[in-house]
DNA sequence: GTGGTCTAGACCACC
DNA sequence: GTGGTCTAGACCACG
C-alpha cells in the first residue's frame, strides 16, 4: 500500500490519507480483512505524527470501511462494505455540482464531462481488473 | 440571483457563494457583462461579512470569471470565459477521482455513477435549457 | 451549565463532559440553538486540555446533537434532536443487559429495578419539569 | 457456558467475559458452586490470551462472584451471592443515568423506556424461567 | 506491541 | 475571536 502526501496541499493530510486508502479498496489493493499498518508505522513511514494517521483511521472506521480489531489492529472491513446510502448519494452530488457547473462555463461539453467521470471510474477499478485477468 | 448558505456546512461561505455564482452562470441565469451585487449589499443580504463577500469575489476575479468595471463595478466576465485549462483537468480528475473511488467501493455500478454525473451535468443547464426554449 | 468531572474516574473525561451536555439537553438546562461555550473558553474553564473539549463536542456533532455553526461557534442541534435510531435501540439493550443481569444475581426484585430505572428517567426531566412548572 | 466474543467492540474481552459469566448466573445456566472450567482450557476455547480469561476470572473473584475452590479450582459462588450493596446502586444510577437522558433527548417516551428496562431484565431469566416451569 | 486518551503548544483559515 | 489541523511527547489498558 502506498500512500503519497502532498505536504502542502490544501487538503488536511489525514483526509488524504483516508481517501488513498479507499483508494486502495476500490482498486482491490487492499482486501477486506486486510491488516492495516499500525498508526505507529505508517506515521513513521509517512514521516507525520501519529495522531494524522489515527484521525485517518479514525474518520474510514466511523464510515464503516475499517474496523478496529482486538487482536489484529486496524482492519480494512471485513463484511459487507457501506452501501449506496442516501448520505453517500448528497455528498456525491455536492461534489459532483460543484465541479460539473464550472465544467459547463469552461464549455467543456457533456460527452467530454462524462468520458471524465466514466475514465475516472474506471481508472479505480484498474488494480482490481489486473488481477482479475 | 440567489444564494443560499449553508451556516452550519463544512464549506467556507465564500466558497459557497463563489460555486453559486458559477452556477448561475453556468444556468444562464447570469449572463456575461452582468453586473454583479455590490459587496456591501449582498453581504448585507446575506447577513454576513463584507470580507467574505469580497473573499468570494476576488476568488472569482483571479480565474476570470468575474471582471472589475471601471463604472458597473464587479461584473460577470464579458469576454471570453476561462475555458478548459491543463489545471481545471487536473482539479477535475482529482475531484472525480475522490468521489469515484467511494463510489466504487459503495458498490455504486458503473452505469448510475455516469448516469449521475450526467444528470448533473444537466442539472446545470437547467435554467439555461429552460430560456432557450 | 454546570460540569463536574471526575479527572480520576475510569471514564474518559471527553465522555463524562459530552454525557453531561446530553443531560443538560435532557433536563431542558440547554435548549436547542443555545450557543455552547468555545473550546477554549470550557477547556480553560474546566482546566484541561482545550482538545478534550474538542473530542466531546466532536462525539456530539457526529450523534447530531451539537452542530458547528459557522458565525455561532458550537451550539445545541437548533433543528430535530436525533431520534431513536435502531443504533440507539442496540447501545440501550447492551448497557441495559450489562446492568440487569447484575441485578439479577445480586437479588435485586424486577419492581426494584424497574423502579430505578424509572425514576433515572424522571430524574432527567427534573429541571425541565421544573420549568414547566 | 457458551461465552462468545466481540473481536471489534471497544468493550475489552475480559470484560466480556466477566459480564457473560454473570449473565450465565442470572439465567441459572450457571448453578452456585459449578466449576468453571480452567484459564488454559477457557482461553484455549475462545482462542485468547491466558492473561485475559484470568483478569476476567479475578474480576469476579474480587465481586465474590466467583470463589477459588481448594480442589474444583474456580467455582461458581457457593455461599451467598453478593446482594444489592451501596456501590452496586451508585453503579446501577450511573449507568442508567447515562442511557436514560440520550432516552429522553432522543425522545424515548417513559413508558417505552420502563418497558424496555423490563425487557432485559426478565431477558436475563430466560434460562431460569424456562427452568422453572 | 496495539490503540485510546490526555497534555502542551503551535499555525491556519475563516468570519 | 472561532474551530480545524498538526506536532511532540506522555501514560494507560489491553492482549
Amino acid at each position: 500500500m502506498f500512500i503519497e502526501l502532498e505536504l502542502q496541499s490544501d487538503r488536511p493530510i489525514f483526509a488524504q490519507i483516508a481517501q488513498q486508502i479507499v483508494e486502495g479498496i476500490a482498486s482491490g489493493e487492499l482486501n477486506p480483512g486486510d491488516a492495516m499498518p499500525s498508526v505507529r508505522s505508517l506515521a513513521s513511514d509517512l514521516g507525520i505524527n501519529l495522531h494524522t494517521v489515527n484521525k485517518a483511521y479514525q474518520v474510514l472506521k466511523q464510515d464503516g470501511f475499517l474496523q478496529v480489531h482486538r487482536k489484529k489492529g486496524v482492519v480494512v472491513q471485513p463484511g459487507e462494505m457501506p452501501g449506496v446510502t442516501e448520505a453517500f448519494i448528497d455528498k456525491l452530488h455536492r461534489q459532483l455540482r460543484s465541479v460539473a457547473s464550472e465544467a459547463v462555463v469552461r464549455g467543456m461539453s457533456e460527452s467530454e464531462f462524462v468520458a471524465a467521470s466514466l475514465a475516472v471510474y474506471r481508472g479505480d477499478l484498474m488494480y482490481k481488473g489486473d488481477n482479475l485477468e
